[in-house]
DNA sequence: CGTGCATTCTTGTCTAACAATTTGAGGATC
DNA sequence: GATCCTCAAATTGTTAGACAAGAATGCACG
């Protein structure tokens, strides 16, 4: 692992560049599940202070994007089967809820409408890494659109893992290119249409479909 | 304010026991909305070193009852109409998701049924202390019996901010003394029957009449 | 080969300090 | 007298170094 890694300027706060940081490389895989991080070793390597590696590590903790108990190192999670179920039941009720409320108004987000084109294109061209991250896009501008401040940060609390996981086992690989896309555009559809218990079910199984995609790659790959 | 403040000496670490008492001087309205907490303020008060008092006003940011934004006061937030509005949607969003996966097994835990004695007890005698705290041991275990390690968190970042509103408003001493008592034994009724649809919506029934009451506290008082 | 102890690693907490930002008060100006 | 500006005070962000306490590891010994 390369020593002095680079921190984008962005973020007011140093512990937030930090947080990023590392965050992105945990979905990306780059850090892969069961590594551990040191206090001291984030410390060096990013050339900041140890309590300010200590915070951002906090924050991951919170977020689910890794695991420590009291003067125990932290660790990137592996998630078993029981776990990524739990956390498409929470991932399910969650957008549900979302998807509901929006049928009810009739609006779709253009937000989402947005993603929804990007995850064609990634489609089409065959580019795994675009269609995943359009796909995170996308829910997130469905819960996002509902204007709730704590759905949202509820959905924050979830979205992480499932970034983990998708980017550790590329589980997107193992669905026909289109299907996502397809899946998408009937919960689109639903909301446009007025319709909350359709949405909320096409929704539902469209997240079961990826649930079972995940798990399939984790036993029989 | 009183200087030196005690510690209970219960939690390994002294960063959860100093996050434990500012959330319940909080919770219980001891210390006021609008309420600013310095971090030097709290950090010689309890005799703790500043990065200690910094990190439990973080914990507590998180979980909602601060807020604080950088190079800012962290202050007790004053929740408004539409914040309570929000609060309750992503509760009742939350705990509907419970029940219904409760009742699917039919199953009654026994920690809520045990709270539910609590509560009867309680409104009973006219305490209205033990009530509200009954109350809400009613609700988390519900959602804490769906054995979801992630719904639990999502409740617990909601939860906080429901006891926040509670303690200062103090809309419990609105409801007739046995009508929550009652709400309550109707859900656990459909738990048990195995309604899920029944329960769902005799807790946002519930949920809907305790958020009315919170709102009339606001406005008419 | 297994168990127990000591070393080492890592985290928890403290003290002290400086930098950066916000806040508030006072003064100058209109 | 009101408003804006500037500057000082208060507060948070970050760092450094240090020590204590708990956890993990390896080695010696039975």
């Amino acid at each position: 692992m390369r020593t002095e890694a680079r921190l984008e300027l962005g973020p007011s706060s140093l512990t937030d560049a930090l947080y990023e940081s590392i965050r992105k490389r945990i979905v990306n895989g780059e850090i892969p599940q069961g590594e551990k991080l040191t206090e001291v070793r984030l410390a060096t390597e990013y050339n900041v202070a140890r309590p300010t590696a200590k915070a951002a590590l906090e924050r991951l903790t919170a977020l689910g994007l890794l695991r420590r108990t009291a003067h125990k190192t932290a660790v990137v999670p592996v998630l078993d089967e029981a776990e990524i179920r739990d956390l498409f039941f929470s991932r399910i009720t969650i957008e549900k809820a979302a998807v509901s409320t929006l049928a009810a108004t009739g609006q779709v987000p253009a937000e989402a409408a947005r993603a929804q084109v990007a995850i064609e294109y990634a489609a089409r061209d065959r580019l795994f890494e675009n269609q995943v991250e359009a796909d995170i896009a996308f829910h997130t501008a469905l819960v996002a659109a509902v204007g709730s401040r704590r759905l949202t940060r509820m959905h924050e609390l979830i979205i992480g893992e499932v970034q983990l996981t998708m980017g550790q086992y590329q589980a997107h690989r193992k669905a026909a290119p289109t299907t996502v896309a397809e899946e998408h555009a009937a919960i689109l559809t639903s909301i446009e249409e007025g319709a909350p218990d359709a949405a909320a079910e096409h929704l539902a199984y469209h997240l079961e479909q990826a649930q079972g995609r995940l798990l399939s790659t984790l036993s029989g790959d």
